[in-house]
RNA sequence: UCGGGGAUCGUCUAAUGGCAGGACCGGGGACUUUGAAUCCUCUAAUCGUGGUUCGAAUCCACGUCCCCGAGCCA
């Protein structure tokens, strides 16, 4: 009843069960990824791989990639490289069992041939146009092509010769005889090839006839022996085709199961949009830290871990459904907490000057790596008489609930000493720029022998050791909780949020930083997580915000 | 309205004829050398109307609303 681990037995889980009870399949069980190389994969294809993963690992069964590379004119060498890679970092594992629709084209064209010897497919002549008004519409019933009866032998000719490259793109198609008359639109003549002189990632000009995706899935599902045959919700009316051919093929039956893919709040998953985005420039790319596609999450600073531990608490379900993208910022923060190392970071820099602590002397103070994990260790920083605090640490006038620094007041500097701010220096135009500070030598390490308490504790880095650095820290992508649905006449592009990237240079690091190499993940105490990113060099070191932590004083300041 | 699917706390998801549970979010509190983490705690739901039943989120009937489908895309 109650279950406290998140994956127990979704609904697809249960007829596995059931299938291996009744022996359905022998007991075996296999599952398969089919993604298209069309795009980069997101956190949705996540989903969908850490389920099918996820069931063969746990039901001791298989688990292959295979690549749905049916069309030539969207697919691309290096989309099939970036989806293996992001797969793999993922956690998947498929062996030896790396997998091509391609690999299957001749059995395919092969068991066309049966179906046209069979009496129960035919070559269309009819143009694309045609077809569409021929096919009906929802609510009226299509009529059949006048190519429909061609004999057997005419249809086998035709085949043959669309294949040998005889006639032009568009100009014939094979198409199942199904019922013009049904109520399922995939069962009204569904096309199984159409003429493509068009080069494909493997298969070079070999071909110039692809098969469809309908004629293509099911056949190469039952070609690799899979017992189930997981995907989303609007595939559910293609069931009965899937179903259909493979029974009249008399070959192996899988079983095709339905669920509900993942949407997120404030972001985009559909591979079109994405596509958009990057196309159009409003990212940097596929794996811009602002996109929910792997590579982008990867970048950002996600684990893989935190990835497989969302999609594991989301479930698996047949409702449409949009998670909340703070679940997912949940379950990266939880994950990091645990591994990230601890370091002080001041992202908007303000100077603070100890006038009590001698010029020209520093010393270092032990810091705890990591208060999660005591095989992490410790460290020295360095402190001396000049150093830098988070600009909003001070506020010379601060309301009731603010008990960081302010004029006269004493805070404690993290692992370091309790210092009073005695002085707010300011510039002409009014601007605090630096603030002076005595310390009391007694509180070294940053506990009081007097026992007294502070409110506050803050991050510091020193200003002589400082390590500068750019830091990118990101928001949402865009400023509407689901950018699907703009309102009349706009698209989702006006929702982007224009602030989703904010560039910070000149944050001030502490010196272990130093040799950090891209994506290493810190936390940049009371600031979240960062991550190094690729374009970072040891000259000039580049971090992202992975996410902030969660933020109570920032909370209260919005309810004010 | 032709076919297919779906409606449970704000969100995601359990309960498959027997106490509507968990997680996230939000509120309150404890602790605190991270306003973090951790711990405690609270708020909050069965689409509607009938019916069957000792008992209904679950079964039945009739509604309502939402999603998908008319690519030579997948």
């Amino acid at each position: 009843m109650t279950t406290d681990s998140p994956s127990p037995t979704d609904f697809i889980r249960r007829m596995i069960i059931e299938d291996n009870e009744s022996g359905r399949f022998g007991g075996r069980v296999q599952t398969r990824f089919p993604p298209e190389p069309n795009g980069y994969l997101h956190i949705g294809h996540a989903k969908s791989i850490n389920l099918n993963y996820g069931i063969a690992r746990d039901f001791g069964g298989k688990f292959n990639l295979r690549f749905d590379d049916t069309n030539p004119t969207k697919e691309e060498e290096e989309y099939v490289q970036s989806i293996i890679e992001d797969a793999r970092w993922l956690g998947a594992d498929w062996e030896d069992r790396l997998f091509f629709a391609s690999d299957y084209f001749d059995q395919l064209y092969a068991w066309a041939l049966q179906l046209i010897e069979q009496g129960q497919a035919y070559v269309d002549d009819l143009s694309a146009e045609e077809i569409r008004e021929y096919r009906g519409t929802l609510t009226e019933p299509g009529k059949e092509s006048p190519y429909r009866n061609r004999s057997i032998e005419e249809n086998l000719d035709l085949f043959k010769r669309m294949k040998e490259g005889e006639f032009p793109d568009g100009s014939r198609v094979l198409r199942a005889k199904g019922d013009m008359a049904s109520g399922n639109i995939n069962m009204r003549d569904p096309v199984l090839y159409r003429i493509l002189h068009a080069t494909h990632h493997r298969t070079g000009d070999k071909w110039c006839i692809y098969p469809m995706y309908d004629w293509a899935h099911g056949q190469s599902d039952s070609i690799e022996g899979i017992t189930h045959s997981i995907c989303t919700l609007e595939f559910e009316d293609h069931r009965p085709l899937y179903d259909w051919f493979v029974e009249q093929l008399g070959i192996y039956h899988p079983q095709q199961i339905e669920f509900a893919r993942l949407k997120l709040t404030y972001t985009v998953m559909s591979k079109r949009k994405l596509l958009l985005l990057v196309n159009e420039g409003h990212v940097h790319g596929w794996d811009d830290p602002r996109m929910p596609t792997i590579s982008g999450l990867r970048r950002r600073g996600y684990t893989s871990e935190a990835i497989r531990d969302f999609t594991e608490r989301i479930g698996i379900a047949k409702n449409d459904s949009v998670v909340d993208i703070a679940l997912l910022e949940y379950c990266v923060r939880q994950d990091l907490n645990l591994r990230a190392p601890r370091v002080m970071g001041v992202l908007n820099p303000l100077k603070v000057v100890i006038t009590n602590y001698p010029e020209g002397q520093s010393e270092e103070l032990f810091a705890i790596n990591n208060p999660e994990d005591e095989s992490a260790g410790s460290r020295k920083v360095p402190f001396s008489r000049e150093l830098y605090i988070e600009q909003e640490d001070f506020m010379e006038d601060p309301p009731k609930k603010f008990f960081r620094m302010a004029p006269g007041r004493e805070v404690r500097l993290r692992y370091a000493y309790f210092i009073t701010c005695v002085d707010v220096v300011k510039d002409d135009a009014g601007n605090v720029v630096e603030l002076h500070c005595t310390y009391d030598p007694a509180t070294r390490g940053g506990d009081a022998p007097d026992g007294r308490k502070v409110k506050a504790t803050l991050h510091w880095v020193s200003a002589r050791h400082a390590v500068d650095a750019e830091v990118r820290v990101y928001d949402q992508l865009f400023t509407d909780a689901n950018p699907n649905d703009p309102p009349e006449g706009k698209s989702f592009l006006d929702l982007l949020n224009p602030d989703s990237l904010h560039v910070l240079n000149g944050c001030k690091l502490e010196p272990s930083i130093q040799a950090a190499t891209p994506g290493q993940r810190f936390q940049f105490e009371r600031m979240g997580y960062f991550c190094v990113d690729p374009d970072s060099t040891p000259d000039s070191p580049v971090f992202n915000r992975t996410v902030t932590l969660k933020d109570t004083w920032a909370r209260v300041q919005q309810q004010r």
